[in-house]
Order: C-alpha cells, then sequence, then structure tokens
DNA sequence: ATTTTATTTGAGCGATCGTTCAAATAAAAT
DNA sequence: ATTTTATTTGAACGATCGCTCAAATAAAAT
C-alpha cells in the first residue's frame, strides 16, 4: 500500500450537490468546482473522471436525500398520507428558503439538458422513477390502512403526486408565498384524486 | 439616410427563440446563434446588444406565442374552459414531438437562472404573470357563462392551471405518453377545483 | 532508513466563451 | 457621379472552458 487518499468523498460530494443543484449542470464550471471543495483538478479527475462523473455522483445523493426524508417524514406520521403531505411541505415550502435550491435538482436537469447528455437525462428518469415508486408504497400502504380509495392506482396518484411536487416547486421560486402554497398541499390531499 | 438593415428582425427572434428553448440561456452559445440567424457577431451586437438583450427579446416572442395559441384555441371553442383544456393539451402533448422543447420556457429559464441574472429572472416571472391574466380572464368569463362555480377565486384557478401545465410539461418529458397525459388533463377539469 | 506507490499539485493544453471595433460595404441623399 | 452614413464583416481580444500529465508529496511496506 501507499498513501491514502485524505479528501472526505462523501463531504465533497455533498458539496458539489448543492452547487451543481443550485447553478445546474452547465453554469457550474470545473472551477467553481475546484474552489468549492478545495481540490485540484488532477484530484478531481482521479476521483470522479470528468464533469458528468462528478455530476452523476451528485443526482445519486440528491435523489438518496429525497428518499431517506421521505422515510424520516414517515417515521414521524403514524399516517402515510400525513407523511406524504408532510414530505410535500418540506420540499416545496422549506427548501424555497434554506436548500440551495427551491426547485427539484432532477426536474431542473430535465428541463436543463438536451440529447448531447443523453447518459444523464437517462439517469434522472431513472431516479425520478424510483422516487416515484416510493410515493407508490406509501400511497399502498395508506390503501391498506383505508386512508386512500384502494379501487384507485397507486401508480397514478403517484404520478399526480409528482407532477404536482415539480409544479409547485417552481411556482413558488415564481411567488414564495408560505401560506398559499400550504393552502394548496392541502388541497391536493382534500380533494381528487384522494 | 443610408443603407438599410437588410435582416428579418422577427425571423431572426424566432430562431433564436428556438435554440435558447431548446439549449436554454447558458447552453446556448453566440457563435451557435451566429451560425443559426446567419448573423456576424457586429451585427447582432449592433441589433441586440448583449446575449442577455437577445434572450430577453426571445422571452417576449415566446410569451406572445403562446397568448396568442390561447386566443386560438378560444375562438375555436365556443366554450372557454374547452378552449383551456384544448391549449393544456396542445402545450402538453403536441409541442412534446414538434416544439424545440416539451418543456415551458419560461418554466425553463426559473429553473435555470440564478441571482446572477436576476434581470432576466423578473422578466420571465412578469411573462407567467402575463399568461396567468389571460387565464383569469378566461375562466371568470366561464363563470359567466356557468361553467365554472363563480364562488370560487378566477386567480386561483389560474394559478392552479399553471402548476399543472408546468409539471406536466417535465412529466410529459420524463414518461412521453399521449394517453396519459391526455387522461391526466381530461381529469383536471372533471374534478377539483373545476 | 529506504523503497514503493497511491495521491496531490498546479502549470498549462487547445478550444471556446461573450464581446469589440476598424475596415469594408451598399443604399439613400445630393 | 459623388458624398453620406447606417449596416455588415470577421479578425481578434482577454477570459474562461474542461481537462491532462509530469513532478512533487507523503504514508505504508520493507
Amino acid at each position: 500500500m501507499a498513501k491514502v487518499a485524505k479528501f472526505d468523498r462523501e463531504a465533497v460530494i455533498d458539496i458539489a450537490t448543492k452547487l451543481y443543484w443550485k447553478k445546474g449542470f452547465h453554469a457550474t464550471s470545473m472551477r467553481n468546482l475546484q474552489d468549492a471543495i478545495d481540490m485540484r483538478p488532477g484530484s478531481i479527475y482521479a476521483a470522479f473522471g470528468s464533469k458528468e462523473g462528478l455530476f452523476t455522483e451528485t443526482l445519486r445523493n440528491y435523489t438518496d436525500m429525497g428518499i431517506e426524508q421521505l422515510k424520516q417524514c414517515r417515521r414521524e406520521n403514524s399516517s402515510p398520507i400525513e407523511a406524504l403531505k408532510a414530505f410535500m411541505k418540506a420540499q416545496v415550502i422549506d427548501t424555497q428558503n434554506s436548500a440551495p435550491n427551491g426547485v427539484c435538482m432532477l426536474a431542473k436537469t430535465i428541463n436543463e439538458l438536451t440529447n448531447e447528455n443523453q447518459a444523464l437525462i437517462d439517469i434522472t428518469k431513472a431516479h425520478l422513477g424510483e422516487i416515484a415508486t416510493e410515493f407508490v408504497k406509501l400511497i399502498e400502504e395508506a390503501q391498506v390502512l383505508g386512508e386512500v380509495d384502494n379501487t384507485k392506482s397507486a401508480q397514478e396518484l403517484a404520478t399526480h403526486i409528482q407532477i404536482q411536487l415539480v409544479g409547485l416547486r417552481t411556482y413558488g421560486k415564481v411567488n414564495n408565498d408560505k401560506a398559499q402554497l400550504n393552502n394548496i398541499i392541502d388541497n391536493i390531499f382534500n380533494h381528487y384524486p384522494f
């Protein structure tokens, strides 16, 4: 054996996630990343391969954080639907002021990239699918508990939630009104299709 | 007087709109624009001032096209709500295959830009507001005709529509299923809050 | 202590970025 | 025909882009 890597890979990916989430793939330069994570080009390329390679790891990190946050909401709520509602409020309202960006990093990436980065688009789509699957699990649980009509398709309801999340997080950036956003989310669960 | 500009300003803005809409502000280079509109840097800068200046004109053009499309839908439908539904289907479904980009250029811009381009963000927000105002007018018309419960806030319903549009256009890019998108839009108008 | 080797450094590569401007051009005015 | 002047051209500016790699470094193995 020989010299061992001294940088904290998780910490580096966390910082890179914040930067990419805030500025997007194209507007984040390797120089920006070098400064933020305090690594020189050679080390970054040795560890992550390329700008795309590092971005890929931040997409994974962002998605894992979201899924973990959803599970945390589930632990804190006896009702799966209340857990889902709490998650939506955290994602739509709380992120507007505290997170690197109020909008969903995955939606932002889908919006930003073109065929020129098809591999990144495919990964992003897959991650959105993973999150939708977590929604499905929660909704099916709610159906078992009788909180949601079990003749409805859990997959369709999950899609509905994801569409609301993406739409609301962008709207929240345009009109950051916590009370209004709160009402809108309450209404989503008080009416069709829930 | 002297030599007169020979380029077609509207045609140039149309082409620039398509490019910016497709690739976004940062990923569209002036070189890309020069090639697409067949003008040399000096002419572009004389006519539009800067990359931001030209982008601003394309935002205006994009918004005008959307509002015109909405009015066209109104002319083709005796019912204002049917007109709104037709508009949504055109924006969500038809654009996925024919337009430069399936997602809304204004939403894409809100998602992409940061404080570093606050002026462009402010313009984009204002344009989203203009479109919402057109939705309000249509909904108020529907309320007069008894198509929509007139105890509801037309402004809130318009916001609801805009959130659905943004969410659906991004979802359409992830899962381009015409039949499913069509059903989702039908459901929006068959249930709460309509 | 010396050797081995994974890691880190940072100068610098060629390409491209947004932009400028002096010179060339061409249509209107004389 | 000549002058005037708005427009167009395109070379080129300094800055920055993503990325490479030879040299320096430092921790583990001997």
